[in-house]
DNA sequence: CGAAACCGGAGATCCTTCCTCCGCTTTGGT
DNA sequence: ACCAAAGCGGAGGAAGGATCTCCGGTTTCG
C-alpha cells in the first residue's frame, strides 16, 4: 500500500518486484489487448505466474494498471494522426489514418474500449482526445480542399465512422479478421467526392454530443 | 407446475391470470425494446405491475417469454425485406430495405441482440434468417442486374454493413438518434456503382463465416 | 545471518441475476 | 354463500463473478 508508482521512485523495487512488476505489465498488456479491459486481475495473475496479491500490492487496482499500461499505445495513436498529415497526397493521408487507427483497434481490445468510453481513466483519454482533434481536423480539411474529400463530410463524422468499422472488427475478428478492410474500402468510397453524392440528411453531431457519444459506458441501467 | 404454456391451450387461464399474463408481455416487450435482452424479468415484474413469481409462473424462463414475445417481431424484419423487393426501382428498393430494417433495430435493442447472436432463441432465429436470405439475395442482385449496386459487393457483405450501422446506433440513440442515418448514406453512396470503386480488398464472407460472426453473442461491453 | 521486503493464493466481501417457495388472496362453480 | 382450486407477491436461496485482503512462508541483501 505504501509503493505506488504515482510518486517518481521513492525507492528502488527489489530486484524480484521489480520482475514481477514487469511480468505483470506484460501479461497485463497482452491480455487486455486480446480480451479487452474487462479481463480480471486475476488472469493476469496467472498470466504472469504471479498471485494476485502481488499484483494489487504494485498496482492499487485495476484502474492503476491499466493507466500504467495505456499511456504508452494512446501515444500511438496521436502518432498515426499526425503521420497521417504527413503524407504528401491528401486523399492517401486520409486513408492511411483509418487504416492504421483501425489496424491497431484490431490488434487491441482493450484500446478500443478505452478510446470509446469515459469509463476509466478519463483524463488521460480526454487530454488524448484533445491532442488528436486538432491534427485529424487538418487531415480532413486538407482532403476537402484538394476536392477528394466530400465537403458535407464533418470532422465529428470521422470518430463516429471509426466507432462503426471497430464494431465489424469486433464480431469478425475472430472469424475472419480482415473482412473489415472490405468495409473501410467502401466506406472510404463513399467519402470520396464525386459527382453523385446524396446529400448526408441530418446535421452532423457538435463536439459536445460526440463527447458525449464517446462517453457511452454502454447500457445505461436506471431510468427514473 | 402443470399449466405450461408449452401446451397448445389446455385450458382457458383464470381471468386474472390473463390479465397478469398480458400486463408481463406488455411490460416486456417495452423493456427488451428500451434496455435489451439483458433486462432482468425482476424488472419485467415490476414494470407490469406484478410479483416476480407470476412471471415465472406464467413463462418457465427468460428464454420462454423472449421466444414468445419475437415471434410477432421476426416476422416483421422478413416483411421488410418482401417490401423492398416489392419497389419498383431497385435501388431503391435496397434503399428502403435498409432504412426499415435499422429503423427497426432503433427502436428495439432487444431485436439487435436477438439477430445478431445465436445466444437466444437459436432455432426460430435461424428459421428467420434462412426466410430473408433469399429475399435479400434477389434485392441484392436485382439492383446488381440493373447496374446500380457496385457488383463486387456480396449478399454475406449486407448483414455485415447492417450490423456496423447498428452500432452506430447503439452508440448515439440516446445522444441524437438520427446520426445513423448519415453513416447510411454515405455507406449507399460507397455501396453505390460508378466509376471510381476501390476493388473491395479481402474477399467476402462465406455463408458459414458469417453464421460463425452472427452466433457470436457479444454484448460488446461490461457496464459500470 | 536475520530483518525487512516480498510472495502466493485461499477466501472474505460485495455484486447481480435467476428462480423457488409458501402463506395469503381471488375466482368461479355449485 | 361457500370453499377448493388457482393464482398472487416478494423475500430470499442458489449460483456465479469480480475485487481486494490477509497472513504464514520465502527471498533478498546489507
Amino acid at each position: 500500500m505504501a509503493t505506488l508508482p504515482t510518486a517518481p521512485d521513492e525507492r528502488p523495487l527489489r530486484k524480484d518486484a521489480e520482475r514481477n512488476r514487469q511480468r505483470i505489465l506484460d501479461a497485463a498488456r497482452a491480455l487486455f489487448a486480446e480480451e479487452g479491459l474487462h479481463a480480471t486481475l486475476d488472469a493476469v495473475a496467472a498470466r504472469a505466474g504471479v498471485g494476485v496479491g502481488t499484483v494489487y500490492r504494485r498496482f492499487a487496482d485495476k484502474e492503476a494498471l491499466i493507466d500504467a499500461l495505456f499511456e504508452e499505445r494512446i501515444d500511438e495513436v496521436v502518432e498515426i494522426a499526425e503521420a497521417a498529415l504527413a503524407v504528401e497526397d491528401p486523399w492517401d493521408g486520409l486513408r492511411h489514418f483509418f487504416e492504421g487507427s483501425l489496424a491497431m483497434h484490431l490488434h487491441d481490445r482493450g484500446l478500443k474500449e478505452l478510446v470509446f468510453s469515459t469509463a476509466h481513466g478519463r483524463d488521460r483519454v480526454r487530454d488524448a482526445r484533445d491532442r488528436i482533434k486538432p491534427v485529424v481536423m487538418a487531415v480532413v480539411k486538407r482532403a476537402q480542399d484538394a476536392g477528394e474529400l466530400r465537403p458535407d463530410l464533418d470532422t465529428t463524422d470521422i470518430p463516429v465512422l471509426q466507432l462503426m468499422l471497430t464494431a465489424v472488427m469486433e464480431y469478425t475478428a475472430d472469424v475472419e479478421p480482415d473482412v473489415w478492410r472490405r468495409c473501410l474500402a467502401l466506406v472510404l468510397d463513399g467519402m470520396r467526392a464525386n459527382g453523385a453524392c446524396t446529400p448526408l440528411a441530418p446535421p452532423a453531431l457538435g463536439d459536445e454530443q460526440l463527447e458525449a457519444v464517446m462517453a457511452h459506458g454502454l447500457h445505461p441501467a436506471p431510468r427514473r
